[in-house]
DNA sequence: TAAGTTTGTATATTGACCAAACTAAGTTTA
DNA sequence: TAAACTTAGTTTGGTCAATATACAAACTTA
């Protein structure tokens, strides 16, 4: 039995992130607004302020607006005290970024790579950490973390089980970075990565239960069901591509039969296509142009992936089902039939209210997403300390 | 925003249900027993217990054995200081029955039922529950609650939105039931009542993430994740019975098409029967005098339920899966095709360490689930109260 | 200018857990 | 068989975090 128990430094702990979290999601705020937002007392308010205030993750400004007494101070989180780095390892790219606190991006660096072997692919994504480093503003903190998203299957250990599409197998990639850069390092599935990304920054910040789609090369998904990433036993949830469609149907390179991306993934749209040397890309391009072929393509693609939405929400009961990577520039063709195909499929009570949206932040979820881990880490560990 | 603030009541609410917890599951148990397990200082132990013995739902009996010293007061609980009342409506009976606070059944009743209109159903619900009531032995605190388990979808507030079998919508059964009765009532979707049956008092208590199938006259699930069951966002999670596996394929009574239900149920298992008159029995007497017509007819419907199981095992990433409910019956002949079905479509590290079971509690999961379910709200509000 | 409001701090109190001393009731050992 | 040791549980006094209350500071309004 896993038991905690409570004490006094837990109920500190605890009210000393509530209002923290508070100044981040509503700042400009004053003590008084933290007080009657939270609940808690105004002295005990002003004693946590004060200890976050030393620990220079918020500062305070000038006295704001009066609404008919003494001005307020208001407090700012201090989104600078440290930055993060979040990186997105693609089958054929290193997206790497530097982000403040507050996920926004200071600096981006994106590097195509055609040697995917372990080493080759570490070397790059070390040196644009240290690059990232040395570019770096000066800070309280410093950088707080490195955050790798990865197509694959990863274990809770921070160990690469498996990437297909890189031929990686049981890589202890966390170790690996951990020592080279002594830093927190976190290694999180590309969908999950890219979830918690929406969840937090993009197109999720206001629900709770959101199932986000990656569609791209494969379909991988990440699960966000109580405003938290679930990750299943193991860590490796959310494998939807290789649910069956289809019993019996096309050979997946799983070794089963008619899983999800073999109909619905970018990877099936081009082995659909009638042209030899086809790409995404392309075939966006032939759309543009009203290319009848072109645009039926999205569509049969479109009502495959809205089959596996069906099986989503008639699973989940979602608030959110969010569509990202690749196959979100075809948005344009796929909406609809998508959409078709969950009205005339999806059991009618789960269809209400459920909301189906594209990704909002692009290809930057995924980086974005491990960095907002990191700094998550980062602000929860930093409370707990003290 | 819902926000949490932590106190003094806080802490020591949750060190009190800790104890309480700690006792239920050790039970017998010293005093210094639960400082050793909790990490609770002995004094804190001690004074929180005698609040619990002043509650009633403890007990000290004679003194343990001796390991060098003192002997120790043993602590038990007092699984009869009251009772909860747990119902299973089904397609064609009520079960119900009256259980102590540990689940142990006292008396059970089981009555067929042909007319299946609400105002029918609730009388006989009624009925049963005023006559469990009569019988029930004298307590500190009698009937601590109602629960019910409905064959349909459930929404928060307990209204039954849908149950098709029951060809019932838009019920507001919770509210009327407790109208009668002035006690707690909860209702609940049949598949998730099982699923917390299994995992409080059957097959699942050492697991933490099981998927619970009801394979019945369609198939539902109830999900537990982190130990919790998972309700969506609405409460009508786990509709798995509509996962589609063949795309375009044959017509479901939802709507949809290629259901999962239509291939791995009850139905589908009578439907594909040569007989005019099969049924469930009729088909697993005939297995068991090994006619192969009947044998292959389970065989078939093994295999498309490890293709549902599949799914979930690929999506979920669980721990457990339980098969429950009806199709239990026929274990024998559906066990090996869905072991195989899994080994040869199922992602190889999330078969790795995934256990498949059948139901513990047979037909009685739903009901002790749902009894289970009260007792736990019973003791969580009677901690809260203080 | 005086009265009322709002913000934020200082002080004393409350109540939870905890450490340590203590009482109680055994076992082990010489 | 008595002294030494062990273990169980209680009592006492202390610490710490939140709270209620009073109050000072700073502003608005009439």
């Amino acid at each position: 039995m896993q038991t905690i128990t409570w004490n006094q430094q837990v109920v500190k702990r605890n009210n000393k992130s509530l209002v923290l979290q508070t100044i981040i999601e509503k700042e400009p705020v004053s003590r008084a607004d933290i007080a009657q937002i939270t609940g808690l007392n105004k002295a005990t308010v002003s004693s946590l302020v004060n200890d976050i205030l030393e620990e220079n993750l918020i500062f305070e400004s000038g006295p704001g607006e009066s609404s008919g007494g003494r001005r307020p101070v208001l407090l700012h989180f201090n989104k600078t005290a440290g930055y993060a780095i979040g990186i997105d390892i693609g089958v054929n790219y290193v997206l790497s970024m530097l982000t403040d606190l507050k996920g926004n991006i200071l600096i981006e660096k994106n590097q195509p790579i055609k040697n995917v072997a372990f080493d080759a692919v570490t070397d790059v994504v070390s040196e644009m950490i240290r690059s990232l480093i040395l570019e770096m503003p000066k800070s309280s903190y410093g950088a707080v973390g490195i955050g790798i998203g990865v197509p694959g299957i990863v274990d809770k250990q921070g160990t690469v089980l498996f990437a297909p599409n890189l031929n990686w197998s049981n890589i202890s990639l966390k170790q690996h970075i951990e020592e080279e850069f002594k830093l927190p390092v976190l290694i999180e599935n590309e969908a999950n990565a890219g979830a918690y990304g929406e969840k937090q920054l993009g197109a999720g910040q206001s629900f709770q239960d959101i199932i986000y789609v990656s569609a791209g090369i494969g379909i991988g998904a990440g699960i966000i069901l109580n405003g938290e990433l679930y990750q299943g036993k193991n860590g490796y949830s959310g494998e939807l591509g290789h649910v069956i469609i289809q019993a019996n149907g096309k050979k997946c390179s799983c070794g089963s039969q008619g899983c999800w991306e073999v109909y619905a993934s970018e990877n099936a749209l081009l082995e659909m296509a009638p042209q030899q040397d086809a790409t995404l890309e392309s075939l966006v391009a032939l759309a543009e142009q009203n290319d009848p072929e072109a645009i039926a393509l999205f569509e049969k693609i479109g009502v495959s992936i809205g089959i596996g939405v069906n099986n989503i929400i008639n699973a989940f009961n979602p608030e959110q089902v969010i569509i990202g990577n690749r196959l979100v520039v075809a948005k344009q063709w796929l909406e609809g039939p998508i959409l078709e195909t969950i009205q005339t499929h999806t059991l009618p009570f789960h269809q209400k209210e459920v909301q189906l949206q594209f990704s909002q932040l692009s290809v930057y979820s995924a980086a974005l997403g491990v960095s907002a881990f990191v700094v998550e880490n980062f602000i929860r560990d930093g409370i707990t300390v003290l």
